[in-house]
DNA sequence: AAAGCGGATGAATACGTATGTATTGTTGGA
DNA sequence: TCCAACAATACATACGTATTCATCCGCTTT
């Protein structure tokens, strides 16, 4: 049984035909005449006969495979991934698998070159980045990648002039409703705990929503009541120590997202802070944990399920030659008790 | 630039050698001489070539690729793939990063050979097995595999007499020695929330673990105690519920996983039962979750760090033909408040 | 009945690489 | 000086498929 895998040759010998017409036959060709094509199907049955993948895509130039690059750099520590972009990564399985298409996933490294040939090297006709990572670093891959002609979608923010295409929540606008549910609370002093820096315009997006409300709401705008924070909960914690220690009055805090928004909550609950009666803290995500948080933790949402889709779906438009636009999405504020809307 | 991608024999040509050659020159072999590797990888550098992988593969039989099949049937609606799973999906994935192969992702579906036949397709060189999912499908898939010769490895319990090779924690005693701290506090009518049949061999085998530490402890073993629910929230709270209905004294719950004892603690709640006053609960996995559910979550901690490594390590050794054994990895029972360690 | 036509199949070939074998040129030893 | 030995490279080919083009046969049409 361990011999050698079968070819289409030994189908075509067993079924006293030539290779083409084995070929022509597994694939359902209508030049093939219904009998033959039945007996054929029938040996490649009995032999367990699979077409060899690499053969076929060396041949017809297509794999029948997406690439999925995650943002985050493993380092060599046991940080876990980012549980919203699990949940991506679960969605767009699902998606790839849907429209036929094998899954290749791999972290985006270091080095420009590394992993960006994908579809280069005929690895996969097309890749999707979830999330920029490092903006800088970022945008060299793909326009990079743009001059081979390769085709990518990212998971992330619409900027202005950029290459390629994308899907990314209205990251501005949900994080100004956030801000804008605060205020509307009687918050007034609120700190940004992430980086607003251009090495990461996701949260970029979200702190200028986040000055917009708070003009809105004629509160002024304190710089040093944002610290930079990058997604974990470490990272969440520090920041609010570090906020504590600088003794600046404040009475909520915005995560950029909720891991940042869980770290602050610990940190504030061990300095015998009260949420959200002394500081009321919101986050951004809804990761799973989120609503188990004590209390639980306002947070936005966004339809990762239907994100998913539209990333599979807008990328296989893109290989197959076909106009995409970007696309927003909209995004939605879960109110539970961690801002005081129980009050 | 977007004219065709170039192949080892452009580089051969304005090299001004053979392309032959060139394959030796670009894969560091001894037969070439520096000079010429030299000429050779930097033209390649300029060219921005890249091996076709299917060229390579066709050729040289094997495709530096594992394939990670996830047990989870991804159904229809919008349920989120086991946290515990992801935890793993990510080490592997940094450790086949690691090891220089690239990986392939997919859930394992109905059809016994619908996705079995990654190595044959020769679309990877060997096959993950992320949990058992159903195990009589399960069975049907690797002795299939193992007729066609395949490289495969299984995350999940060693079972007697069992094809193929294991890495998996000690189910058993892990609960065993939850349970051991449950009626080392007293408790001594414990509820077992899990499917114990033939199809769950990883509940099953807590399940045993459960009643070895029932029998040492001398209490009765109550097959009504034991209610039958899959790994989810949902699961776990209708278990619970269905165990409040049928009005059987319990004063603790096991949930065969972190996310059923999370069901289990908010059908308790929302009954207007205290934890661990009233009912303890215990769960298994170490979710992200498990700590900031009300009360912390006591639950059994798995290492998916090296539990990832082991799999690809050992996965490659029997790719290479080499002998491994299987695995049974220890695991740590983490105390928190919801089974009364604080009391 | 001859010509034309279409359905079904076979022959030939390309895809890009890696490797076994043959060839060339050079050096060293007798 | 001639041959052996070796380094470096070229030549030829195989991997398994999909597709273009050619062929064959039987049937319809006038």
């Amino acid at each position: 049984m361990k011999d050698e895998k079968p070819t289409s040759f030994d189908i075509a010998h067993l079924a006293g035909v030539s290779q083409p017409t084995v070929s022509r036959a597994l694939r359902n060709s209508p030049l093939v005449s219904e009998e033959t094509r039945e007996k054929i199907q029938a040996i490649a049955k009995k032999l367990n006969y699979q077409v060899d993948i690499n053969a076929r895509n060396l041949r017809s130039k297509n794999t029948r495979t997406l690439a999925l690059l995650l943002s985050e750099d493993p380092g060599t520590d046991d940080s876990l991934i980012n549980p919203f972009f699990l949940s991506m990564l679960g969605s767009i399985t699902r998606a790839s698998a849907r429209m036929g298409y094998d899954l290749l996933i791999s972290f985006q490294q270091q080095g420009v070159n590394s992993h960006a040939d994908y579809e280069n090297a005929h690895r996969a006709d097309g890749i999707i980045f979830l999330g920029y990572g490092d903006y800088i670093t970022y945008v060299e891959k793909i326009s990079h990648l743009d001059k081979m002609g390769a085709h990518f979608i990212t998971w992330g923010p619409v900027l202005p002039d950029q290459l390629g295409h994308f899907i990314g929540c209205d990251n501005l606008n949900s994080a100004y409703l956030s801000i804008r549910h605060l205020t509307g609370l009687g918050h007034k002093k609120i700190a940004f705990l992430g980086i607003a820096s251009e090495h990461r315009p996701e949260f970029n997006q979200r702190y200028q929503g986040y000055v917009k409300a708070l003009l809105e709401a004629k509160l002024m705008v304190n710089p040093k009541l944002q610290i930079d924070a990058d997604t974990s909960e470490e990272m969440g914690y520090e920041a609010t120590m570090e906020l504590l220690k600088s003794k600046l009055q404040f009475d909520a805090i915005f995560g950029a997202s909720d891991l940042i928004a869980i770290g602050a909550i610990k940190a504030l609950q061990e300095n015998g802070l009260r949420i959200p009666e002394d500081v009321a803290v919101i986050g951004f995500d809804n990761i799973p944990t989120a609503s188990y948080t004590n209390p639980p933790l306002t947070t936005v949402q966004q339809d990762t399920m239907l994100a998913g889709e539209l990333l599979v779906e807008n990328l296989l438009k893109l290989i197959r030659g076909e106009e995409v636009d970007s696309i927003l999405m909209p995004a939605k504020l879960i109110i539970r008790d961690s801002c005081g809307a129980s009050l």
